[in-house]
DNA sequence: ATTTTTATGGTGCGATCGAACCATAACATC
DNA sequence: GATGTTATGGTTCGATCGCACCATAAAAAT
């Protein structure tokens, strides 16, 4: 076995070179020798590494999902000790909303696939998987403040966090777009959750 | 001047064409022999009509636009004599639902555009002139609402405006890739406008 | 009937695409 | 040091792309 080199390094460094095509035209741009240009290394490799252009984009997607589930974690650890269910809500809602460059690049790729997901049934599979799990998440963390007092006993728990996790993705779009500052997207979000969730200042 | 052929009808036609293609596969699947043979028409007529390929996917979104306007006009012209605010911002938001054929195939094509909207100021331009529009046209219809009683005077016109349009955009979404069904969306849709517009059955 | 403008079809060219193929440098193992 | 596997670069091929160019049928204008 010689030559050893972290090949998940390689699929991620070729990967990054993806999304950022991506984004930036779409998956029209993203082309075997572009994306081997933009990685810095022969096209020769793209096949050794991912195979066909499908597997690539395959490929490429399966680890922006993997990325964003990690840096989700990330940055929901960062909130501090005892959060509160408010506190939690407003960070999964965050999590869509392009507020960095790196957020800002994973859902322009999405928005790229898009399509796609429609018409190959692998693709599809692989972008469901996430936002169901969102919705059940937020749901369940409003369930839990209705426990604590922190929201109405009147809300619908289910029906109001799928339309927080709907109404943060449409924002989304709109930031992209340039018709909404990130500031502003974020006092939207806020404005809704401090209309459920009533009884807290703090958490 | 020979020859009179109904130019519209002919732009239509290949317009509808270029739709069909991208909501398809997205704008790749968009060449120019695909869009001939998809329109049944000769590859030359494409560059007669509409010249270059960009300037095609210019004014096939545009003669979209246009088509959007009018049968959102048509629709909300069937709601009967006095409508009401509940009813009227009812029916702008289920126009943003793929609820039928050709909306659904609308909204596939607006999301294969998207990240060309970015990338090409003309079409961006194009682009950002609808949605503004609807936010304000329901933050004026809610606040109509607030003046005739049926829409209490706490609310927010403008960020409940907002939220709900971009509410509905993102089951839109959900709806497009199969995760909910046209009915679960305007189910939920209603819970949201129910909680808004609350002294109203008839409204 | 001739002319002129509009509308349509076909064909060819240079560029680029995805992918298969061929070569070989690097290195662990024996 | 010989050997065999892993990792990388380069080249080539058939297909397709956007688009420019050439031809001509049809009909209004003269």
């Amino acid at each position: 076995m010689p030559r050893q080199v972290d090949h998940d390094r390689r699929r991620r460094q070729i990967a990054e070179a993806v999304w950022r095509l991506a984004a930036r035209g779409g998956l029209e741009d993203v082309t075997l020798r572009q994306v081997a240009t933009e990685a810095g290394v022969s096209a020769r490799l793209l096949q050794y590494y991912f195979g066909t252009r499908d597997e690539l984009l395959l490929g490429a997607l399966e680890i922006l999902n993997d990325d964003a589930e990690q840096r989700a974690r990330e940055r929901l650890a960062t909130l501090g000790g005892a959060p509160g269910m408010h506190a939690v809500v407003r960070g999964v809602l965050l999590e869509l909303l392009p507020l960095d460059a790196e957020r800002r690049n994973r859902h322009l790729v999405y928005a790229a696939y898009f399509v796609r997901f429609l018409a190959d049934p692998v693709l599809g599979k692989v972008a469901r998987a996430a936002p169901h799990a969102l919705e059940n998440l937020v749901a369940g963390l409003i369930a839990q403040g209705q426990e604590l007092g922190q929201v109405s006993r009147d809300v619908d728990a289910a029906a109001e966090a799928t339309f927080l996790v709907a109404g943060a993705d449409g924002i989304q779009a709109t930031v992209l777009l340039g018709q909404r500052t990130p500031e502003e997207a974020v006092a939207l979000i806020d404005h809704q959750l401090a209309r459920i969730f009533t009884a807290t200042i703090r958490g």
